[in-house]
DNA sequence: TTTAAGATTGACTAATCACTCCACAAAAAT
DNA sequence: ATTTTTGTGGAGTGATTAGTCAATCTTAAA
């Protein structure tokens, strides 16, 4: 692991204990066992890294559900695929999934640019379109469907975030709250 | 409005728009129209502040939403009648919904304590214990309802905020989304 | 009228912060 | 071998911040 990356690593550590203000530079590069100039050298500004590690995760999160529809798969058993590929990887990425969430409800959101945040969500609205047009999803706008997606799938990992339900209880949960959240769209 | 009510609704639009450590003291003052000195009289802390503006804003929407079931009124009609309230609210009050939002996710929630946050979703879990027992919701642990519920609406919301409907075609979607809603867990 | 308690002010301070700068080291290119 | 580029360190800086304090004002009880 290089210097940047452990950067970024010490960051995300620290925001999500302390908030992105409540962290001052100095302990990230101290926490990340680099100097503080080599810190700027890096991120020319603090609200750079803070949209940088935003980015990190993202890129990791989309490497890790980048997964294709096999042969002989309904839409509905590649959507559930992917569903529990998202909470899977929250749930085995906390301090990730809550960087994402404190980062999103924050005014930084608004220094990412919208083709950013469109272009991970890209695969599950392919999924999505194709799954009206074959007439097993409810013919709602794309961008509901979406939202309300990813507020459900954030719905069932703050429960289980705060359960304390062993490996089967907790895939048997995921299953579940995957044909709750069909029956509510499908 | 007393200076302790100006001090919380200035507070209040200044975290939404620059974040909590991103809004210093002064500028709430100022903004307020009251001195350094008058703010920290109030709130001892900065900190204190920012639970303060949680509380108040918790308790606004408690007073907005406390509905009572009206005498031949189905279980899913006084459901239907507190998920409007809260959505409705949450739209005619996009500041205060924000703020909230920014505070469940940040770090600052932990110094809310239980108890307190419990409080203000009693109503709802009350509800809906009632209506897993007349086996109109599906028999799932009251929490997991709940969570499943706070983030359908924040997913709503979200859509609503992003879209540019008028108030008509507002007022259908939130029918609409309230039935996909009752699929789910009814 | 006197008195006491709270409300209000704004200058002040000690600490902290984001960021700079320059010296130097390592690596890469020539 | 020499030059250029890139990486790294850490002391230093000017600006900003949360919180204090002593002085003044307001209110209302005695």
């Amino acid at each position: 692991m290089d210097k940047q990356e452990q950067i970024l690593q010490a960051a995300l550590k620290l925001f999500v204990e302390y908030g992105f203000h409540g962290t001052p530079t100095s302990k990230i590069a101290q926490s990340a066992g680099v100097s503080n100039g080599t810190l700027f050298h890096y991120y020319k500004t603090k609200d750079e890294l803070v949209v940088a590690v935003y980015i990190y995760i993202k890129e990791h999160l989309a490497s890790c559900t980048h997964l294709l529809p096999q042969e002989e798969m309904t839409l509905r058993q590649y959507f559930k695929q992917l569903y529990m590929a998202w909470l899977k990887w929250a749930l085995s990425h906390p301090c990730e999934y809550q960087f994402t969430r404190q980062f999103v409800t924050s005014p930084y959101l608004m220094k990412v640019s919208q083709g950013v945040r469109e272009k991970y969500s890209a695969p599950l609205l392919d999924c999505l379109k194709q799954a009206i047009d074959g007439r097993v999803v409810k013919p709602l706008p794309l961008s509901l469907l979406l939202s309300l997606i990813s507020s459900h799938i954030d719905g069932v990992y703050l429960y289980l975030e705060s359960s304390d339900l062993d490996e089967t209880q907790r895939d048997e949960l995921v299953n579940r709250t995957f044909d709750l959240m069909w029956d509510m769209i499908g």
